[in-house]
RNA sequence: UGGCCGGUAGUUCAAUGGCAGAACGCCUGACUUUGGAUCAGGAGGCUGCAGGUUCGAGCCCUGCCCGGCCAGCCA
């Protein structure tokens, strides 16, 4: 499914281009800028796929550089966990860079738009810009203090930085044009007062430059070539050009490109709602393997080459739409089911007691571990005259197409014999308890001799031999496709049934043998990762399941069983 | 309401002004010791709407409709 040549979305098209004009004398450099204050999700593994893949096409570099200009929100253990993050998707953030490396030339910069009269320090508080801003319609008023002189703005703004001003008491603007039509360029702020350390700057400074001021001028500092961005940032644009026009930069101006920022389905990607769930217990933490952030894929079992070959196939447009995870799950179920080896796992257990079969007699049955890897070997399944099954194998009264074990049918047993079922033992409420079964010796190698066919084969395990293990079955996280759509808060839609605990499922002793971290799949259940806490009881993440043609059926007719 | 950007199959994306395609999903069949996997076939489109230019428009022009982003001292 990865299929052949994709073709060339619109910024690899601009980048070819580039080189066959000979514009940035024929350099490619780009750069993943994230905010050391939260988790990465798979958004972002969009953006780094492409910014590491356009600059590794193109024989250029990539720099992982860290938007360190708001240190209220931003701190090292981010950061570390955001590098972590990118290598395990598999690219090399190598020594990251970082904004407030430029914190100085930033300021120098500044202090020679103020003496070519570009800026000024204002006086008037956030309430008071804000008011003066104006609105869609109606243009700004300049601020009383815009005029002030070159000199009296250069020793203010040293006043700013030796600390001689409160939070909020002064900022630095640009003096570009408050009737612009585009808001960001009535009089952006560059500097603001915050008295907060920062984790790499420490109590150095205590004004910070605003993302526009930073951000462009980092790009030509590193020499960047093509910034690529998502499309909220499109208005940002022009201040990042006007900028960087203003400034005597060392090389090629960087320009800017938008691309559509990545949605799915039934999930939120934005930190404040990511924040939201961690915060309110609604998730175990960031690594829940419910959230979509790398941390939480790689705890329930996502492979890094899924998400990239997921990436790779979704492309890069200005289109702002919304992709369905089932997409994505499918990227991770083509790996797994070339890799992952199977294993016996009953989520559900009913009791099976065969009666024809010797007591207290154990047989080891030969169970290939991978039937599409051959090299993956085999192991031996401990069969005996007691086995659990899964309850969603068995129906009293079965439906049409219902295919599985009921009364007086057969099946075969997953590398193992045929097996009828015989009587059942219910419950007082109807329901089976136990199952009367006998199988046919003459079957053990998965056929008939007199040619009889079975409809399905099912999995089992051997009660005695069977060992416990924890197991969660994950669903999705919002109810909803589009939580928070119309403006509406997306925790209305949280899907409290998200995660089901399985306590004791039992499963054969081989599964234990499983390296934390690893997939298996269970077969006709799904992939399932092994927790990485040690010492813990072994749990099993379910990843993905298997595409099921009963749960098909079963919907089609309503939900019902 | 002003500015900018978008609108092609259910979804995401293609299509030098020249027969509207692919992938995933869906349906049917084959095969099968996973109702998995694999293979073969199929359905699915007034290219947002209306005009215009042209031999010819998804593409160019005009108007309209719908959606996104922008009025943080967040990024």
């Amino acid at each position: 499914m990865p299929a052949g040549a994709r073709p060339l979305d619109f910024i690899r098209k601009q980048v070819i281009a580039d080189g066959e004009t000979g514009a940035f004398g024929g350099r490619v450099q780009t750069r993943f800028p994230p905010e050391p204050n939260g988790y990465l999700h798979i958004g972002h593994a969009k953006s780094i796929c492409l910014n590491f893949g356009v600059a590794a096409e193109a024989g250029g570099v990539c720099r992982l550089r860290f938007d360190d200009t708001n240190p209220a929100a931003e701190n090292a253990a981010y950061a570390a966990g955001i590098a972590e993050d990118i290598a395990w998707l598999g690219f090399e953030p190598g020594a990251p860079a970082h904004a407030s490396d430029y914190f100085e030339q930033l300021y120098c910069w500044a202090e020679q738009l103020v003496r070519q009269g570009l800026a000024y320090v204002d006086d008037q508080d956030a309430a008071a810009i804000s008011a003066n801003r104006g609105d869609f319609t109606t243009p700004g008023v300049d601020s009383p203090w815009r005029d002030r002189s070159p000199q009296e703005n250069l020793a203010l703004l040293a006043e700013m930085r030796a600390g001689r001003f409160g939070d909020g008491e002064k900022v630095l603007r640009a003096r570009i044009d408050m009737s612009h039509p585009n808001m960001l360029m009535r009089d952006p702020v560059m500097y603001r007062i915050r008295h907060v350390p920062h984790f790499r700057t420490g109590t150095q400074w205590c004004i910070y430059p605003t993302y526009d001021w930073a951000h462009g001028q980092s790009d030509a500092i590193e020499g960047v070539t093509h910034s690529l961005c998502t499309l909220e940032f499109e208005p940002n644009r022009q201040l990042y050009d006007w900028y960087l026009e203003h400034l005597p930069l060392p090389g090629d101006r960087p320009r800017q490109t938008e691309f559509a920022r990545l949605n799915l389905t039934h999930t939120v990607m934005s930190k404040r709602a990511l924040g939201a769930l961690v915060d309110g217990g609604l998730v175990d933490g960031w690594d829940d393997p419910r959230l979509p952030t790398l941390r939480g894929l790689r705890r329930r079992g996502y492979p890094p080459e899924a998400i990239r070959a997921f990436c790779a196939h979704i492309g890069v447009a200005r289109l702002n739409g919304t992709h369905e995870v089932e997409l994505l799950e499918s990227f991770v179920r083509t790996h797994h089911n070339r890799f992952a080896q199977r294993r016996m796992a009953v989520l559900r257990p009913l009791e099976v007691v065969i009666q024809n079969w010797p007591v207290g007699h154990t047989e080891y049955r030969r169970a290939v571990n991978n039937p599409e890897d051959a090299s993956a070997g085999e192991r031996q399944v401990p069969f005996s005259g007691r086995l659990w099954i899964e309850r969603d194998d068995f129906m009293i009264d079965p439906p049409r197409k219902f295919y599985r074990l009921a009364p007086g049918r057969e099946v075969r047993l997953r590398a193992s014999y045929f097996l009828r079922c015989d009587d059942v033992e219910t419950d007082a409420g109807g329901e089976a308890v136990r199952l009367h079964c006998s199988y046919d010796p003459a079957t053990g190698g998965g056929h008939a001799p007199d040619g009889r066919k079975v409809r399905a084969t099912v999995h089992w395990v051997s009660a005695e031999h069977a060992r416990d293990a924890a197991v969660a079955l994950y669903d999705r996280l919002f109810s909803d496709p589009a939580p928070g759509a119309d403006g509406r808060d997306p925790l209305e839609s949280y899907n409290p049934a998200s995660r089901e605990l399985i306590a004791a499922a039992k499963v054969e002793p081989a599964l234990l043998d499983t390296p934390p971290g690893a997939v298996v799949q269970f077969e006709r259940l799904g992939y399932f990762a092994r927790d990485t806490a040690a010492g813990a009881a072994p749990l099993f993440h379910r990843t993905v399941g298997l595409r099921d043609e009963w749960a098909n059926i079963r919907r089609r007719r309503g939900g019902g069983a």
